[in-house]
RNA sequence: GGCCCCGUCGUCUAGUCAGGCCUAGGACACCAGGUUUUCAUCCUGGUAACAGGGGUUCAAAUCCCCUCGGGGUCACCA
């Protein structure tokens, strides 16, 4: 029998959620959701300076959004809480002086006046920074003198000789030189735990079996792994996850545009549209499928072949995917989607959409095809909310009904004038009104480029004939008549 | 700069571990046609890549070496 997979997200509260780390999440999540096991979430608040609520929150209120479920973290509990790092560290100092009753870890005064000098003098000589050491073999006569004298000092881990040697599930065997490894700080002068200590404690108490992460924690695993050694734990499989790149083909960073999972959100990105693309950015399917859910991503998803190189954020893959889910979704769900924007454009409210919801919906539905995501709603409507003799004319929309002229307008209008009552049967009256186009010996486009102008003020748009509906008669009849009079103003040479 | 990781169309990738089925497949984007009252959708077709150089082999995108290029990391941050 196999250990339960059980691994975890560890976010640290400091700012918004990178999209790049939504990513990681994901992966780390369908993992364990993949082997049947569970996904533990863990808040990383070992900088009290940096650290805040109101981030945690968001973070969490993210994942719920994307419909990414734990099973064990902050909000929730779960049998190896608590699952705030900041509330478990006493188990870490635990931990640490157990390391040096052990000779793992020392006591080290350098101030750090010495460090940046000792920092620069390898550098200047091309050699990997480190600690020199220099506190690294003190008597125990001297420590105490000196703990005693008041002076303070850090917790160092004591890295041995060698090397060490690990499988990474994506990238392969890895191995570091020791010499190469600091002798990182366990504990800050201030007592607090730093992170590589409180990693290794919490993974280890929380039984993590997998630690898939982002590739900048690469170089931390040698620490992390002779850690485990020095405390006689399991050492957990590990995955290093490539990085996001922006368009440079450099890590992403907030001049690069919209880096944080909630920015998405707010343009109105449907989350499968979000969830599917972030999947694809390091992991294929099968390398055929590109649009699959959640679901299928479980399914078949593998940490073992997400690829080794970081990607570029290809934001046109996101719109097409965006798009693609948007037109799978019945027009009733897509104006749900779309109300926060039509409300903030004021256009609309929920009250007004339920009391004209088949309106709405018949609106809605002109538009699906031509967003990409629910915020673009507004700009698609907004012709349908303007004031009937004030109708914002597109300057191509005005250029080809000018070329057309308004004859044909007016004479289609007065035929027309009967046929425009309630109800209007939308696709009877374009029927009709191509053959009437027949019979006058005109073609399509002298009719129906002033008429689209003076009814949406633009080039292009839905059926001619879904709009008049969608007016209704008296407003059609009041666009057509104040139209043709600015159409024939338009065309007049000033 | 040291160390570590990576390198297939412009972009996301399949293929690499188990060399031949690869005159390298798919998708986005782009270009050209078609459908359409317009725009969009949709359909069809096209342009486009194994970073470079050496090996090994009957055979290399796949294995080895070197070079070049990119990234990560070098904190009492995580």
């Amino acid at each position: 029998m196999t250990a339960p997979v059980r691994t975890r997200f560890a976010p640290s509260p400091t700012g918004p959620l990178h999209i790049g780390g939504a990513r990681t999440a994901l992966f780390v999540w369908a993992y364990a959701r993949h082997h049947g096991g569970q996904f533990i979430l863990r808040i990383e608040d070992t900088d009290p300076e940096r650290s805040e609520r109101r981030w945690e929150d968001e973070i969490l209120d993210g994942f719920r959004w994307l419909g990414i479920d734990w099973d064990e973290g902050p909000d929730v509990g779960g049998p190896f809480g608590p699952y705030r790092q900041s509330e478990r560290a006493a188990m870490h100092l635990g931990v640490a002086a157990q390391l040096r009753r052990a000779g793992w870890a020392y006591p080290c005064f350098c101030t750090r006046e010495r460090l940046d000098a000792v920092r620069e003098q390898q550098q200047a000589r091309r050699e990997t920074a480190r600690y020199d050491g220099l506190c690294r073999d003190l008597d125990d006569e001297t420590v105490k003198r000196r703990i005693d004298a008041g002076e303070t000092f850090v917790l160092r881990f004591r890295v041995p000789e060698g090397s060490t040697t690990f499988q990474d599930q994506i990238r392969g065997r890895v191995t570091f030189e020791h010499a190469e490894v600091d002798d990182w700080v366990m504990v800050r002068g201030d007592g607090a735990p730093t992170y590589n200590l409180v990693c290794v404690c919490d993974d280890s108490a929380m039984q993590i079996s997998h630690v898939i992460r982002g590739e900048e924690h690469l170089v931390n695993t040698p620490k992390q792994i002779l850690l485990y050694q020095a405390l006689g734990e399991p050492i957990p499989s590990f995955a290093h996850v490539p990085l996001m790149l922006a368009v440079g083909g450099k890590k992403m960073s907030k001049r690069d545009g919209d880096t944080a999972l909630a920015d998405y959100r707010r343009k109105g990105y449907p989350v499968e549209a979000v969830i599917n693309f972030l999947a694809l950015q390091g992991w294929a399917l099968d390398g055929e499928t590109e649009v699959f859910s959640r679901q299928q991503l479980v399914e078949h998803f593998d940490v073992g072949v997400v690829s080794k190189s970081g990607s570029v954020f290809d934001l046109q893959k996101l719109s097409w995917l965006s798009e693609q889910y948007v037109r799978t979704e019945s027009p009733g769900q897509v104006l749900d989607h779309g109300l926060p924007y039509l409300e903030s454009a004021g256009l609309a409210n929920a009250a007004a959409v339920a009391a004209d919801r088949a309106w709405f919906e018949r609106a809605t539905e002109t538009a699906r095809e031509r967003i990409t995501t629910y915020s673009d709603l507004p700009d698609q409507l907004a012709y349908l909310f303007a004031a009937d003799d004030a109708v914002e004319y597109d300057e191509k929309a005005l250029a080809a009904a000018t070329k057309q002229g308004t004859v044909h307008l007016a004479a289609w209008h007065a035929w027309a004038r009967e046929r425009l009552v309630e109800p209007i049967d939308a696709a009877a009256l374009g029927a009709a009104t191509k053959d009437w186009i027949g019979e006058s010996g005109i073609k399509l486009p002298q009719l129906f480029q002033p008429l689209r102008c003076v009814l949406s003020g633009k080039p292009g748009g839905p059926d001619l004939f879904e709009i008049v509906a969608l007016l209704g008669a008296a407003r059609t009849t009041a666009r057509i008549e104040s139209g043709l009079a600015r159409l024939t103003a338009a065309a007049e040479p000033s």
